[in-house]
DNA sequence: GCGGGAGTTTGACGCAGATCAAAACGGGGG
DNA sequence: CCCCCGTTTTGATCTGCGTCAAACTCCCGC
């Protein structure tokens, strides 16, 4: 893996939140003009970010969140010993940085995966805007604790469900995730190598690359290389929960 | 397990904030005398949990956060399939309820393991006493942003570690979060079983409990029941990452 | 103090998934 | 267009932990 910190600012060409597509997944339901107009002016810069660059490192300090505009990004823990793992998988709408909150460092590398747009948002921006618009601020409030949801969510996934059931978890949720954006729900590009997947699922890339194959021969899915076709949601879904039967 | 839907509240005696003994854990620091007041009327009451009883359960929708003043308290998230797995051990100082202001319905159970107390803080006045002590709004984010750090760790945890070194981790937490709380960070009582401890760690307890005994044998703990020494912190780090010595 | 149920320990065995290995594939750069 | 290297697939074997089972301990209520 390349290691280049390369960080690439292009434009500061404002495309305004009044007039962005994931304005309604960025940002809460109802403001005014004026609020937007606020919004708009608490948002930095726009950053891009090449495929395999980083966003930020661990271990640097905070200065803002960001909002993937476009493109997708994982996130990455590392322990001490060198391990690291996949912590998740960020696409549009998505905000990133998160963690870094609580102690002003970021624990966590966020990688390029894709060509990637983001938003930058500094935290003392967000914090002094919220404060003067309750509906931003609880919608702050909602985005941290679905991360938390979603984590606890991973937990369960990696500490009491089988090769299968995970691989068929992570499927589902990327579906859901790219309907919620207006794609398709059955058929995407995985952008990330079997290598990451089984990193963020606790699993070898090669019990991620059987269980796929497996999934294919019981015509659950079509996967060729980084394209998938989901054959059958419901099948998908038995398949979380069904084949442990134990407490 | 008993599953009695029992809560007991007990008194609105209100130990003011300002004479807490946890205040550093739960609040910023360098609040007016003033500000300290305004937290205090925040607070709704003060609640009883007897060990056993559910603070709150999965599904519920959310009332209030809740800051451990005393006692020791877990968190389940389930499985529509009825699989269920601790997700966190709470104890003084904690806030519990963060992941359900996501959806304003809680996803996890919160069962007392020995009697507790806790302060009940109605979501929406902490919002709005946020608004006006900006430190207060800092300190709250930060606790939000810690838990998913916290997450992240244990993702890492369940996603890479095996056995020896998911518990050893495990023990050495509980000895820094009680070190940090004022107790023995080589000397305390376990308040969970086994199987809660494997549950959170993503293993069986007869696998938790055999690794127990093996690092007895080692000389690194000693274990009766529910009563544990650690015999040395520094074997214990050791061995957090030591066994594994691959990729 | 005594009985019983929940929690714990320990042993024997099996299996899901890791590991090792090698071949096939694919796509990006020259 | 072709080469090359990173990625993926598939097979064979190994192993850590789960599973099943049985005995033992500790409380708690009576």
């Amino acid at each position: 893996m390349a290691t280049t910190l390369r960080i690439v600012e292009v434009n500061k060409l404002k495309t305004a939140c009044s007039s962005c597509s994931l304005q309604e997944l960025c940002l809460p339901a109802g403001l005014s003009s004026n609020e937007l107009k606020s919004v708009d002016e608490m948002i930095d810069r726009r950053r891009t970010v090449k495929r395999g660059d980083y966003l930020f490192r661990s271990g640097v300090s905070l200065h803002s969140l960001y909002a993937i505009r476009s493109g997708f990004m994982k996130s990455c823990v590392l322990h001490e010993d060198g391990r690291e793992q996949v912590a998740g998988f960020h696409m549009m709408g998505d905000l990133m940085g998160l963690d870094a909150i609580g102690t002003n460092h970021h624990l966590c590398d966020a990688v390029a995966l894709e060509d990637s747009e983001v938003c930058e948002i500094p935290l003392k921006n967000l914090e002094e805007l919220s404060r003067n618009i309750p509906s931003l601020q609880q919608h702050f409030h909602r985005i941290m604790s679905r991360e938390i949801a979603r984590d606890y969510g991973v937990m369960l996934l990696l500490g009491s469900m089988r090769a299968e059931e995970r691989l068929a978890a992570f499927l589902l949720n990327l579906s859901q995730r790219f309907a919620a954006r207006g794609y398709s729900a059955t058929e995407f590009h995985l952008r990330m190598t079997r290598e990451e997947i089984g990193s963020y699922l606790g699993l070898k890339l090669e019990t991620v690359s059987r269980t796929l194959s497996h999934f294919q021969a019981q015509g659950v899915i079509a996967v060729q290389n980084k394209h998938l076709r989901i054959l059958s949601l419901d099948n998908l879904r038995e398949l979380v929960s069904h084949h442990s039967c134990r407490s």
